[in-house]
DNA sequence: CCAAAAGTGTTCAGGCTACACCCATGT
DNA sequence: ACATGGGTGTAGCCTGAACACTTTTGG
């Protein structure tokens, strides 16, 4: 059934900017358009917020309908409001970043949408609408809160080394890091439990297997903690 | 001229959280509502987006309408989804927060609206819709950022003392500074331009007066400076 | 036994914290 | 002369940076 309204509403969007961390890489997961405006481009996944929906609640179901992905971590990243950023008409749009474990065997079947594909984030394709700049708005921060929140542990397995979170911490910032400070720092947090287990991934000696307590971390939080690398 | 969609659409409004530094104390400014819902309450100043408007003109138009500030620092904040954060309908608002120099006497006058009156922080009024939820992220951003970023002076006059800065941070943030040490940590980011001027505001010696050098700081921050308190 | 990544301590420098007194002015 | 806030230097501590070798495994 039509709605009708005295005055001409914007249209309101959610977008997700979906991080992953794979072979060392970091990659960001985009859709190429079936239909028109910008059909065959890459867009960042997202659609139109149903007016009984939270925002939060239509990021994850576009996730989900999008890319299979679901229970991933999902954080407001900016609102973009420009008028002419959709042809058609305007549109505004609540843009987001998830981060999600790509290791976990699962999530990496269920983004096998035919459409969906995995780009390293320094070789992102053309994207369509203004969706290069809302990528770059989610790069940088998730660089910048990368520094000062415990995220990282989102886009590792729930069971990591302390060379796989390093590693990750040097693709994302961009930086080399020193082993023995790195270990000694983080370790230091007291965050960080280590599990019973080894990996074993080669000819060399097995890594010990940790995993993040996030409850830890609530605790410290609350009595003035803060988290920084 | 009515409009028609075929989907229901949320009416889009923005808030801004005003924040101002005067008599040594941070203050949020409020507007008491004259039509219901919540007629008498007061509320976070803001209103409709129009269709073609982006989000910070609407957001500066708004500010200007029901406040009378106009040229403020102004940053989006958050975007506030849920579904019942309105009785009458579906409304999304797109939250900013401003700063804005008090102490300019032209802005202390335009802000005398009959219905708009400054709060201190640390009391305020019960709120109309979500408001307080909206004033708490606010809050919690605005001391923040303070931390790490050189908002600070969009709170003092063009010229002030580093006393008056050291109150400021010691306001907004809850905590006591040392004397010298702030000053060294200040100006040794070399961002203060000492002025030709002295303030003498009482039976004691008079006080150098600065500037903020906004042009110094984008350099550094290109040089990859990081500025924190 | 060789290759490969895991794991581990110490030293040094620079920045942060704590702390007390003189200065310039108005009354 | 006194009351008031403005202005200044140093010493100890702690944190972050630099740096090299042994361990454990698979081949």
């Amino acid at each position: 059934m039509p709605h009708t309204y005295e005055y001409p509403r914007a249209a309101l969007t959610v977008d997700c900017v979906v991080f992953g961390f794979d072979e060392g890489e970091l990659k960001v997961l985009f859709i190429e358009r079936g239909l028109a405006p910008f059909k065959g481009q890459w867009a960042i996944p997202g659609g139109f917020v149903r007016v009984d929906e939270t925002l939060d609640e239509a990021a994850r179901r576009e996730l989900e309908e999008e890319t299979g992905l679901g229970s991933v971590f999902l954080d407001q990243l900016y609102t973009f409001g420009d008028v002419k950023r959709d042809p058609r008409e305007r549109v505004v749009s609540v843009a987001y970043y998830a981060l999600v474990k790509l290791a976990d065997a699962r999530t990496r079947a269920a983004t096998d949408a035919a459409d969906a594909q995995w780009f390293p984030v320094s070789k992102p394709p053309k994207l369509a609408f203004d969706h290069a700049t809302i990528f770059d708005t989610a790069l940088a921060r998730l660089r910048a809160k990368l520094r000062y929140q415990p995220i990282g542990f989102e886009l590792l397995p729930q069971k990591f080394t302390l060379s796989q979170l390093q590693h990750l911490y040097e693709a994302v910032l961009g930086v080399e890091l020193d082993k023995r400070n790195f270990r000694k720092k983080v370790l230091g947090f007291d965050l960080l439990v280590p599990l019973k287990e080894t990996q074993m991934t080669g000819a060399h000696r097995p890594a010990q297997l940790f995993r993040f307590d996030p409850v830890k971390y609530e605790r410290l939080t609350k009595r003035g903690f803060h988290f920084e690398i």
